[in-house]
DNA sequence: CACACATGACTGACTAGCCGGTCATCTGAT
DNA sequence: ATCAGATGACCGGCTAGTCAGTCATGTGTG
């Protein structure tokens, strides 16, 4: 059995020093986010990527590496079109407030990227410095963002003032909400997207707006 | 090296056919939550629960048959005081929904629990009969007696008739995010939930009460 | 009471197979 | 000819699950 086979009789071989990374981090996230970490073999990986399982050691130190480049590279566009809302000059607070809303659920739940978020969930205690790592570069800055409007909406008198609008977590839960369960409850009952955003934004614009 | 250690030389062996189970199933939870399910060896288990692997296969079948008991039981009284919540008479509705908001937070946030819902999102993809199981016994259920609740509340004239009272996860939503908060972030950036609680009614209840 | 015997909870060495990581070798583009 | 890129057989360590054996306790007998 061994030695039987030629090895790449038909695709010639590819040199693709460049696109492999992103290959490979595809395939992981991919197996990662429906198996876990510990359980995700790297051969699987590899064969996923169409690769050898060393060709995987080429670009990736250890297997927690790689995890981490699968997390880390998965955040990048997150928070380009939020920060961009910020900008919008001659929007009032609300609307600005419902873009962010809105583009949370466009860009985080409605896609793939919300596996990012079980695989940080599910692996939070064994990789700290990636919880660390998300929590400075997103999370804290999605807050921030998102406090900035609040701010300028009490500012300008369109929002009360009071401990909802001191909570920019409160104000985003539910978008949360809705992430977890198209990762849990998907298959068993399904969440409308569209009705929860207009639910989301219908509880929070009545709440602080004056 | 074999043979040399009278097995048990302190403490004598004791048959405890009934605590058994529990130990172990207290065990695994623990290193389930901080490990996860294919990163837990069964004879980490075994020690914490004091016993040999052995004996954990006098219990349950198999390590899948243990994680899907430890997140079962889990669960168990988890209801209860949610339900009693329908039955309080003479309060308003609103006092009702804030003693039931507050009681998820009591009950799930702040407390071990939480770890549940970690398994949970982590394993949900390989474990879809504890998913369905988790959906029918408590989401369904939770869900319809916030339902309940708001439909009380708008009959009697309490809160207005909308979007938000018609999706009783968007009420709920801001508790799963502490309780994801908790789970990921809390090394990093601690949440004072008493203020999340607050902020949260306020949020809720300024939208919703006429 | 005392002693033999039965029970079954418990043990832990062991097996079989899996998988992260290595490295000698191969391949094809230049 | 050279060599970066790619391969996959192999190694070593690990672990779910097994099972023959142990022993504390319970039971029946004289």
């Amino acid at each position: 059995m061994r030695m039987s086979e030629p090895p790449k009789p038909a695709t010639r071989q590819r040199r693709r020093k460049e696109e492999r990374p992103g290959e490979i981090l595809a395939a992981a996230l991919t197996l990662f986010s429906e198996r876990g970490f510990s359980a995700t073999r790297l051969e699987d990986v590899a064969d996923r990527a169409g690769i050898a399982k060393g060709t995987i050691y080429l670009y990736f130190q250890t297997k927690e590496d790689l995890f981490e480049a699968v997390v880390r590279d998965a955040f990048a566009p997150l928070l380009e079109r939020l920060t961009g809302a910020l900008e919008l000059p001659s929007a009032n607070s609300a609307v600005i407030l419902r873009f962010i809303i809105e583009t949370l659920y466009r860009q985080m739940v409605a896609t793939e990227k919300r596996e990012i978020l079980r695989l940080l969930i599910a692996e939070a205690k064994r990789f700290p410095t990636l919880v660390s790592f998300y929590h400075r570069e997103a999370v804290s800055r999605g807050k921030a963002i998102v406090a900035e409007i609040l701010r300028r909406g009490i500012e300008s008198g369109e929002f009360r003032d009071g401990p909802a609008t001191r909570y920019p977590e409160v104000i985003i839960g539910p978008a949360i909400l809705a992430a977890i369960w198209k990762l849990v409850f998907e298959p068993v009952d399904p969440m409308d997207l569209d009705e929860m955003i207009e639910a989301h934004l219908d509880l929070v614009l009545n709440s602080i707006l004056k």
